[in-house]
RNA sequence: UGGGUUAUGGUGUAAAGGUAGCACAACAGAUUUUGAUUCUGUUUGUCAAGGUUCGAAUCCUUGUAACCCAACCA
């Protein structure tokens, strides 16, 4: 029987509101800027939303945060719907804070004539110097006893574009000696004299997020506005709000974000990634952005299982990549179509098969015989892989060498009776002999061998090119290390095999097509594949005992 | 040194005064035509010090540590 899963501090919460008739159904909302690509932080923001939603009844909206025209782009807003989607959440009402505009006015209209707003002239560097610190009280300066009249003709004034950027705020009338800095006067409304990715040129002041957000909440019903750890001072803001303007009490609570090793979070940084070519764009699959996972192979189903497993709370947390690693592993083995692929090959010849003689092989294409088989034609030369080869084999070592048999996967046990080397040192070929009676599925030779090895047939292997992604920064905590996170970039994050060999059956393979190369890792189909030109990205590697091993000694 | 938030194995997350559990990681073994998968087992924990109680991760006291807050960003 399925264990009862533990609530956690939020589902309690609204278990308690739903119980106490508080409220008889929840609304939830993912509010994303539209200022750049969603990552895993997200999706654990997005599944905790969308799955309350779905696991109370309730609705949720996806709501693009749009009140800072600068930064925000409507290819951020596709990119966003279709992550989501990707995910495989719907949203209820697709809405933008940028559609609240008019609302929004008439609310700090509201508070001007509550006497609980007024239009400062100051510069910026003014307030700041006059809003104290941590420490220290802030104090108040003259523009604050303006009169409610004078209030309401400034802020008439700047909508109406009198005025330059930077001229005049309006600001909420609180407390300048608040021990909470952002009830000292928070600034409310700015002028900015740019154009807007949905209301165009009709506006030239913006609310700043929390005259939006909390007011955004409230005109939507959302009963459980949920967000992350560092906007906690924000909640007495957002609450004094909503209790001056007497609107709908949206309830804000806070959980703690995603931090995961070996990657960053913030847009910021992200974009700095991008914009400085550190990597080709947002989607490269070395990025933490969902269009990055999805592109490198990453199933939406793996990032769900995820985002349920790292639980949700108000402590700091710190993910292993691995579990990640491990949930996408764990997905992928049951959906992945096992194929063979040689990434360095080198060559097998095996001496005593008949020369011109092919043979058609069949193979499972998946631990679940649902899969079904696939045929494989095998001759006298194949392709195998050159670290499957050791001219002096280590201790432990179970696959090919001098004088060894392993078996060649779904094929015959091949014995290693000399090899090939160039002037170079490079081994250039390997002979073996076969058993003939012991083909795969009728194997009557008696011989059982430890290791057994991928290959292809050279005279119908495809080219492709394989792209090996591996971490993009070297330090678990790019942040934590002294000096800038972009010196712990990983110089091998990606590794282009031009002349990898697959099996024929990859030649119809389709954009984002999943497949175990068998023994190498999960690959899937670029979206620079063709099929004159085949590009696979490594998703993820297997796990590697031997490799261990090797590390051991 | 103002205010706020949080402390449970290496990493996450449970336990609502009554057996510190689960997952990942690590380690060991079994199975294996993928050194994968699967299976079995092992190691490791309540921030500290006091107190209340038959009994404390949980309650009380005093400390300690980490994180957040001084953008006309969100």
């Amino acid at each position: 029987m399925s264990e009862e899963k533990s609530l956690n501090f939020i589902e309690e919460i609204i278990e308690a509101d739903l119980q106490s008739g508080k409220y008889n159904s929840i609304s939830t909302r993912f509010p994303p800027e539209p200022n750049g690509y969603l990552h895993i932080g997200h999706a654990k923001a997005i599944c905790l939303n969308f799955g309350l939603g779905l696991k109370y009844g309730g609705k949720t909206n996806l709501r693009f945060d749009d009140t800072n025209p600068v930064t925000e782009e409507t290819e951020y807003v596709d990119s966003i719907k279709a992550d989501i989607r990707w995910l495989g959440f719907t949203w209820t009402d697709e809405l933008y804070t940028s559609d609240y505009f008019d609302t929004l006015y008439r609310y700090a209209v509201d508070l001007i004539n509550k006497g609980l707003a007024y239009v400062d002239d100051s510069s910026a560097e003014d307030i700041a110097a006059l809003k104290g610190t941590p420490t220290e009280p802030g104090k108040d300066n003259q523009f604050r006893s303006r009169t409610i009249a004078e209030n309401l003709t400034l802020f008439t004034d700047m909508k109406a574009g009198k005025y330059k950027d930077g001229e005049k705020v309006l600001r909420a009338k609180i407390d300048m000696t608040h021990s909470n800095m952002l009830m000292r006067d928070p600034i409310i409304y700015r002028i900015k004299h740019a154009h807007h990715h949905r209301s165009g040129d009709k506006w030239c002041i913006y609310p700043m997020y929390d005259f939006a957000h909390g007011q955004s909440d409230s005109i939507e019903n959302i009963t459980h506005s949920i967000c992350t750890l560092e906007f906690i001072p924000h909640r007495e803001l957002y609450d004094w709000l909503i209790d001056k303007l007497g609107i709908f009490p949206s309830h804000q609570y806070e959980f703690a974000r995603l931090n995961m090793t070996y990657t960053v979070m913030s847009k910021r940084k992200l974009l700095q990634l991008v914009n400085e070519g550190h990597v080709t764009g947002w989607d490269d699959p070395r990025m933490p952005t969902l269009s990055a996972f999805r592109r490198k192979g990453y199933t939406a189903e793996s990032i769900r299982t995820f985002c349920d497993k790292i639980g949700v709370a108000k402590r700091e947390n710190f993910i292993d990549l691995s579990l990640l690693e491990f949930c996408l592993r764990e997905d992928l083995n049951q959906k992945a179509l096992r194929v063979m692929a040689v990434l360095d090959p080198v060559k097998l010849i095996i001496t005593n098969y008949e020369e011109g003689n092919t043979e058609i092989l069949s193979s499972e294409n998946g631990p679940d015989e649902a899969l079904g088989k696939r045929n494989l034609s095998f001759g006298k030369e194949l392709w195998i892989e050159r670290e499957d080869f050791m001219e002096a084999p280590a201790k432990k070592w179970f696959r090919l060498a001098p004088g060894n048999m392993v078996r060649l996967k779904s094929a015959y046990i091949v014995k290693c009776e000399s090899f090939i080397k160039d002037a170079a040192g490079t081994i250039t070929a390997i002979h073996c002999t076969y058993i003939p009676e012991s083909r795969s599925g009728s194997d009557s030779s008696g011989i059982s061998v430890k290791g057994t090895i991928h290959w292809v047939n050279a005279a119908d292997a495809v080219t492709a090119e394989i792209r090996l992604y591996d971490r993009l920064f070297t330090s678990e905590n790019p942040l934590g290390e002294a000096g800038d996170f972009k010196d712990t970039i990983n110089p091998n994050s990606l590794q282009i095999i031009t002349n990898g060999l697959v099996e024929p059956s990859l030649k119809e393979a389709t954009a984002e097509s999943r497949y175990q190369f068998i023994r190498k890792g999960y690959f899937c189909t670029d979206k620079d594949s063709s099929p004159t030109k085949l590009v696979f990205n490594r998703t993820v590697t297997l796990k590697d005992a031997w490799a261990k091993e090797v590390k051991k000694n």
